[in-house]
DNA sequence: TCTGGGGTCCTTACTCCG
DNA sequence: TCTGCGGAGTAAGGACCC
């Protein structure tokens, strides 16, 4: 339901910001039902592979199952036996992202992402036609900034014409909300969903806060939910009831003023467009608990790379190590290293990080996780600023970080980063690409030099099963291939293009 | 078959220093 | 010299978000 407000002359303070939600819905499902067309409408599921996994996104017919986001993969199976079980893309759902916001960024210059499928948008800071971003001067975001629209004198406009750029962009709905604030706007474009925009003003914001439950809130999670339930607090409307040195009382000062604010509507949080990244890591969940002090260090060591890979891609140094481990029973530990100036080079850090691993119980009754987090981070760019200051000796290598990372067994078919996928316009099948084994993960993208590309859809007993179809082709059947004549590979995911049909509010 | 992985932020405890 | 105190920095744990 749209709550579509016309002025909101009672907006508190004299703030005048507006604030815009949007949010891709089911995003990593839509990005493969686009990419699927014999999977469209039915249920899909994403999630991670492995008995240990849970699940990234259903969409909305795999909803209807009860199955959901954050649930193990097990339970979901057993929920929805028939639903399309692929794992997740990462590559295409960066290059979607990438392309579905690139417009929004386009027109406005304070934008915060918060997800790949999530961004807040500060609707006050429309860039001016004669100043457009620093993108493709023929994508749509020229385009967008150049039509000048008057968004912060109409909302509703300004949700529409966004939900609008990202299906131009890419064929992906999207929900927007516009409020006065983040949590209004958020409540918004969750009204929205699936493919709606809506502006919330006070008085419909009013009508409906303390109606919500008290989950409703940022920040109130399971944790704080079952104190406050505890304590008979169920709704917004309790939390209000309750007076503010109870909900103090039961979440402590800092997060119970916050709440408290929130439950009346008051939220001061700024769309945060200019935030540094503050820590970057890997961890691995293991098939089967590490009992045995060799597999942990080995495991820790390949964790450890992987940590180390994506710091050296952020372009960023390291003064901190920090070493988590989850046992069984699902405790965790960490246990964390300081050098005494940041680096990005592998040996002080790995040094670090073994000693931080040392300094844990592990592998005690058992390893279920290890990961591997870099923090107090300095920019490269920054260290080089204080090159002519710090004396030779305190310097930091940056000649690293120039390189790409050489791991073996990576092979530009699995990068993440959309930057180094591979140039659409060559089409021909890629002989260096690894070949599909029945280990696979159903859902890659796959190529056969006859047949043309498509996706697996399994394997297993020495052959896979192939849907050779693509975003624009009709669905297709599957195709069985066997896996000894060495003839499928692997490729990179195709990339966002418009759509070819109108959206669907278009229609 | 229980419960991912990428992060951020907050609280508490402790140490060091003046 | 001893003690107290406050601030800064660091470490560990935990809640939360998508």
């Amino acid at each position: 339901m749209d709550v579509v407000g016309g002025d909101d002359g009672g907006r508190a303070g004299t703030e005048p910001l507006l604030v815009a939600h949007l949010d891709l819905d089911a995003f990593f499902a839509q990005v493969e039902e686009l990419a699927k067309p014999s999977i469209r409408g039915r249920p899909v599921v994403v999630a991670g592979r492995g008995g240990r996994g849970v699940i990234t996104t259903a969409n909305y017919p795999a909803r209807r199952f009860g199955v959901h986001s954050a649930m193990p993969s097990w339970q979901g199976r057993a929920l929805a036996p028939g639903a399309v079980w692929l794992a997740p893309r990462g590559t295409a759902y960066a290059q979607h992202s990438t392309a579905a916001l690139a417009p929004v960024k386009a027109t406005f210059s304070r934008v915060e992402q918060v997800a790949y499928d999530e961004v807040y948008v500060d609707l006050s800071s429309a860039r001016a036609p004669e100043e457009p971003a620093d993108l493709d001067p023929d994508g749509p975001g020229k385009e967008l900034a150049v039509l000048g629209v008057d968004w912060a004198g109409d909302p509703y406009a300004a949700a529409s014409a966004l939900r609008q750029a990202v299906w131009d962009a890419t064929g992906l709905t999207a929900s927007v909300g516009v409020a006065r604030h983040k949590l209004g706007a958020k409540l918004a474009s969750e009204s929205a969903k699936p493919a709606g925009a809506s502006v919330l003003d006070v008085a419909a914001e009013e009508l409906l806060l303390p109606t919500l439950g008290a989950d409703a809130l940022p920040g109130i999670g399971p944790v704080s939910a079952r104190k406050l339930a505890g304590a008979g607090i169920k709704t917004v409307a309790d939390i209000r009831a309750a007076g503010e040195p109870t909900v103090v009382g039961l979440l402590g000062q800092a997060h119970g003023t916050a709440m408290w604010d929130l439950a009346h509507g008051r939220d001061a949080r700024r769309v945060e467009y200019d935030r540094e990244r503050k820590s970057v890591g890997a961890e691995r969940t293991l098939p089967a608990d590490l009992r045995d002090l060799e597999s942990l260090r080995s495991t820790h060591a390949a964790v450890f790379s992987e940590a180390h890979r994506r710091l050296l891609r952020s372009g960023a140094a390291a003064r901190t190590v920090t070493v988590k481990v989850k046992y069984a029973d699902f405790t965790a530990e960490t246990r964390a290293a300081s050098l005494a100036s940041p680096t990005d080079e592998e040996a002080p850090l790995r040094a670090a990080a073994e000693h931080a691993l040392a300094a844990t119980s592990a592998p005690g009754t058992g390893v279920r996780l290890v990961g591997v987090a870099f923090s107090a981070l300095d920019t490269v760019a920054q260290l080089l600023l204080a090159l002519d200051e710090a004396p030779v000796a305190e310097l930091v290598p940056a000649a690293s970080v120039l390189q790409p990372a050489a791991t073996p067994g990576f092979h530009p078919a699995y990068a993440r980063d959309a930057s180094t996928a591979a140039d659409p316009r060559l089409d021909a099948v890629d002989d260096s690409a690894p070949l599909v084994t029945e280990q696979s993960a159903p859902g890659s993208d796959v190529e056969h030099p006859e047949l043309g590309r498509g996706w697996l859809v399994g394997a297993g007993h020495g052959v896979a099963s192939v849907r050779f179809e693509s975003s624009t082709t009709p669905p297709a059947r599957s195709v069985t291939v066997r896996l000894a004549e060495g003839r499928l590979r692997h490729c990179a995911p195709e990339p966002p293009h418009p759509p070819t049909v109108p959206a669907p509010w278009e229609a």
